[in-house]
RNA sequence: GCGGGCGUGGUGGAACGGUAGACACAAGCGACUUAAAAUCGCUAGAGCAUAGCUCGUGCGGGUUCGAAUCCCGCCGCCCGCACCA
């Protein structure tokens, strides 16, 4: 094959794979193991260039360690429950199932052209009945272990859709499908008590050095331990006390009122007898439970008219207030205010005309002017706890910090038997009932008598019902089909036989993807895992995927590891499941955009436009068709730009990096590169130029680049074997084969430390170097085939082809990585910099071992330094062997 | 509000505290060609009085023989969290 074709090598290569079988896994002695994971898709039906880029990265990984001597497994997958396959079931007919299994295919073909070194005989969809069989199993383990319960609580309910909607899909308090005005409402859920887990979650990020320090970050904050005072107010009707948590007792002298939840218990009894109470109750429950509706919501109260004692001071009688700011969910539902040091309280307090009393106030000379609180001005936090002045403490007065002030306050109240300091954390149990068909049913029974009881393993799967009495689910309806399905709901009590409702809730779709990493282990037992391959493979040593599952989908995964550990489906070793874990940024790409009358934005194709050169350099783009396409549009339209013919307002906008999307026409699908350029090129490109966790942004010149250059490689690989032998220096063959180890070595070095930017440039150097080498044929091969190996992870399919083009022995897939000559590295003499007072002014190339004196004197012999020096005598030399000299005047 | 990150040529980006701009894109010039494409070669941070010098990694300071890199203070952009007591 004289010319470089991707479409012929990609099939040729692929297929060889296939029938060496080399990425299937097994279980063996011989080599350590390695398990590399990327996040699995949603089947949304077309593969987008961010998948190429995150399998590619995992794919690198992959072969690298194949053939750095590792027994690997990777797998993939399909996260296959959710709404929009439901969705699309509503909007144009069909069945969630069929639609999924159809984009399943679908992106599969899609897929495979890619060439990745997947074990696709691992492969499973979460919504085949043999996965979601097994999670109901876990489920019913965790319900035995207690570590899933049912409660009470309050979520977004959609009254068109009659169905529970998550936060996110919640925009401006409306359903985001339905439109329609989002309510409050309280249902009985199924919990996961991941919150049993917070102390270890959160301590345990400590050990997961590979895990980049944002993610863990995030996670810490994302739990959000806090320490405080738990104490209870006396009430002055000698009813209950109302226990109150705070994190800042030290202001306790500045209290001014108590507040309580709308939905604290207290509320609710007084709201049976006191309609005040009741109607302002029923105004808080308006609006979602969104951020965004919270936030905006102004700050509300009523006086219950009750009254407490402050706990150091008995006739200090505080009252007690409900406000719609106080959280039921975080804490005790039940705060004491001090609005002098906290902006919410003193909001509350200037709103209903309640004392403001500072605790703090500013050290001498501090900065700016000071209005107190109680004058009007902001709640006084300290900026900087050192400086602080504690003014009205309670026997604090000896605390210098405000830190020093909470431990204090809470070691104070303790001995006063004012309650007791307590650690608290920001995350909830996880709420996993949702109303909807298409996931994973809960497996449990509604019964008169025995109430609510487990299903028994036996029965499992639970399946979903594909048809109603032999005519198909009808999705157009809204609401959850499985609560209409009398066939399928109604059931008999697996306690004591009688009629009985099955749970049609069905789970969150998280809960699929929070163990599918350790499924994987073993796709096809008839157990969720099996503890001889999870304790083998576990845990995933890589795990690559996207930044926006910092916080959920691995929390859940963490916790689901420690559950299913408890449940003994994983080892005490597997906790963690994650061993290694990187995120990857974004494949991004232009947009070109105008504006209509109104002020629209309206969007062009890329083949709707013609780009050219403005005026200034910078590049431009013009509707085509209102120009008329012709061969010399853009030169044409770079001529009319620079003479001023052009209006402004006749430019399209360019915005360049935006995310891909469907709307904004931007989107580049990975099936036309692929036929167009070929998969490795493809590949080459998404791990070129940008750092792997930035966003790249997509370009067709970049991406024709990619092709020119791998057409290159194979033109100057196909030249060393048929050209004729010229004749060559040993000097010549040392100085190429010095290169390629360098080559080895850092390219290797790129793989290991995810710098495959940096990899691939190194690599477009060292095609430069052999392209020019002098060497003879022998070396020339040699340096050729260190290239196809070092290109192999990146570019396999062409790897191949260069590797057999040059003789190689086997597949390349399978042949051991290059390992560079350390004696290779180092060369016989360096070029080192001369600074003059930090500033380089001169170069000298001295044997590597040259002792400073000599090195020095070597320097002071420049023409540069000499001059410089004009007679005087240097301050100082500063000599770092091998890597530079300064002359200090 | 709290927490974190980033700022380097026309562009994407390199650079253990040690020659700033590797590698690539875009651009320009040249060779080959009837021509174009492809390919190959060369140029390229800015400026100047051009064997060389000055300036230059958002801005202002500091530490250091030496700072894109470390420290302090600003400015700008991005991300996460947020009535969390």
């Amino acid at each position: 094959m004289s010319r470089y074709s991707a479409a012929e090598i990609e099939d040729k290569w692929q297929t060889a794979w296939d029938q060496a079988g080399i990425f299937r896994a097994a279980r063996t002695k011989d080599k350590p193991k390695y398990y590399v994971l990327e996040m699995f898709p949603y089947p949304s039906g077309r593969i987008h260039m961010g998948h190429v880029r995150n399998y590619t990265m995992g794919d690198v990984i992959a072969r690298y360690k194949l053939s750095t001597g590792h027994n690997v497994l990777h797998p993939m997958g399909w996260d296959a429950f959710g709404m929009p396959a439901e969705n699309a079931a509503m909007a144009s007919g069909g069945h969630p199932k069929d639609w999924t299994y159809g984009n399943i295919k679908d992106m599969r073909d899609q897929m495979k052209p890619l060439g990745l070194s997947i074990d696709w005989s691992r492969e499973f969809a979460t919504c085949d009945p043999e996965y979601y069989g097994q999670q109901q199993a876990l489920f019913l383990d965790f319900l035995k272990n207690g570590l899933v319960y049912r409660k009470n609580a309050v979520v977004n309910w959609d009254p068109v859709d009659m169905t529970v909607l998550a936060n996110e899909q919640v925009i401006d308090g409306k359903g985001w499908r339905s439109g329609a005005e989002v309510e409050r409402r309280e249902l009985t859920q199924w919990f996961f008590k991941i919150s049993d887990f917070s102390a270890d979650l959160l301590d345990a990020l400590d050990t997961l050095d590979n895990w980049p320090a944002k993610v863990r970050l995030m996670q810490e904050n994302w739990i959000g331990r806090s320490r405080g005072l738990q104490f209870g107010f006396e009430r002055t009707d000698g009813g209950d006390p109302i226990e109150v948590y705070t994190t800042r007792p030290d202001t306790l002298m500045g209290a001014s009122f108590v507040g309580i939840s709308p939905d604290h218990p207290l509320a609710r009894d007084l709201a049976e007898t006191n309609p005040e109470v009741a109607a302002f109750r029923a105004e808080c429950a308006k609006g979602g439970t969104t951020e965004e509706a919270l936030e905006k919501a102004p700050k509300m109260g009523l006086d219950t008219g009750l009254k407490v004692r402050h706990p150091l001071n008995p006739d200090w009688e505080l009252p007690v207030w409900i406000a719609n700011f106080i959280l039921m969910d975080y804490g005790t539902g039940a705060i004491f205010a001090c609005p002098a040091h906290d902006q919410r309280d003193l909001e509350f307090a200037r709103k209903y005309d309640l004392p403001v009393t500072s605790v703090y106030v500013p050290a001498m000379g501090e900065e700016g002017t000071f209005i107190p609180p109680e004058e009007g001005g902001p709640a006084y936090v300290p900026p900087k706890p050192e400086t602080v002045r504690y003014v009205n403490g309670f026997a604090g007065a000896e605390a210098q910090t405000a830190h020093e002030a909470i431990n204090a306050a809470i070691a104070l109240c303790e001995e006063n038997g004012v309650g007791h300091g307590v650690t608290k954390y920001r995350l909830r149990d996880w709420g996993l009932s949702r109303q909807r068909y298409w996931g994973c049913p809960i497996p449990v029974v509604h019964c008169d008598t025995c109430g609510v009881v487990p299903e028994k393993k036996e029965n499992l799967p639970i399946e979903l019902p594909y048809d109603e009495d032999g005519s198909p689910i009808d999705f157009s309806i809204p609401g959850n089909p499985l609560d209409r399905h009398p066939s399928w709901r109604d059931c008999t009590c697996p306690a004591c036989g009688a009629k009985a409702r099955r749970e049609t809730d069905t789970m969150d779709t998280f809960v699929d993807s929070s163990w599918y990493y350790a499924r994987f282990t073993a796709p096809r037992a008839d157990t969720p895992t099996v503890m001889a391959e999870a304790e083998y493979w576990m845990n995933v040593d890589q795990y690559i995927g996207g930044i926006e599952h910092a916080i959920l989908h691995l929390l859940y995964s963490r916790f689901f590891a420690r559950a299913m550990n408890i449940c003994g489906h994983l080892p005490d070793t597997a906790r963690e499941p994650f061993d290694a874990l990187f995120t990857q940024g974004m494949v991004t790409h232009e947009i070109y955009q105008t504006r209509d009358a109104k002020g629209r934005p309206v969007y062009y194709l890329p083949e709707e436009v013609i780009e050219f050169i403005g005026k200034d350099g910078k590049k431009r783009a013009f509707d085509a068709q209102k120009f008329g396409e012709g061969p010399n549009a853009a030169a044409q339209l770079a001529q009319f730009h620079m003479e001023g013919k052009l209006a402004e307002h006749d430019l399209l906008e360019i915005i360049p990096s935006a995310k891909m999307s469907k709307s904004k026409k931007n989107v580049v699908d990975p099936v036309n590169i692929i036929g167009a350029f070929g998969a490795d090129t493809a590949r080459w490109f998404v791990l070129s130029d940008s750092p792997p966790e930035r966003d790249v942004e997509w370009t067709a010149a970049g991406a024709e680049a990619a092709y020119k250059h791998l057409s290159r490689v194979h033109r100057i690989v196909a030249g060393i074997t048929t050209e004729p032998t010229e004749a060559a220096t040993p000097e010549a063959d040392d100085a190429l084969l010095r290169e390629m180890h360098k080559a080895i070595d850092d390219v290797t070095k790129g793989v290991e430390s995810f710098g495959f930017n940096a990899a691939i440039a190194r690599l477009y150097a060292f095609t430069n170097t052999l392209a020019k080498a002098q060497a003879g044929a022998a070396a020339k091969a040699q340096a050729a085939r260190a290239l196809a190996q070092l290109m192999s992870p990146m570019t396999p399919h062409l790897s191949e082809e260069l590797w057999q083009m040059l003789g190689g022995e086997g597949l390349v897939a399978h042949a051991p990585w290059p390992l560079a000559d350390p004696g290779m590295l180092v060369e016989d003499s360096v070029t080192l910099p001369i600074q003059i007072n930090g500033k380089r002014r001169a170069e000298i190339t001295v044997p590597r071992d040259m002792d400073k004196a000599e090195v020095e004197k070597a320097a002071l012999a420049q023409n540069a330094v000499i001059r410089a020096l004009d007679g005087a005598r240097p301050k100082k030399i500063i000599v770092v062997p091998g890597r530079i000299v300064n002359v200090v005047l």
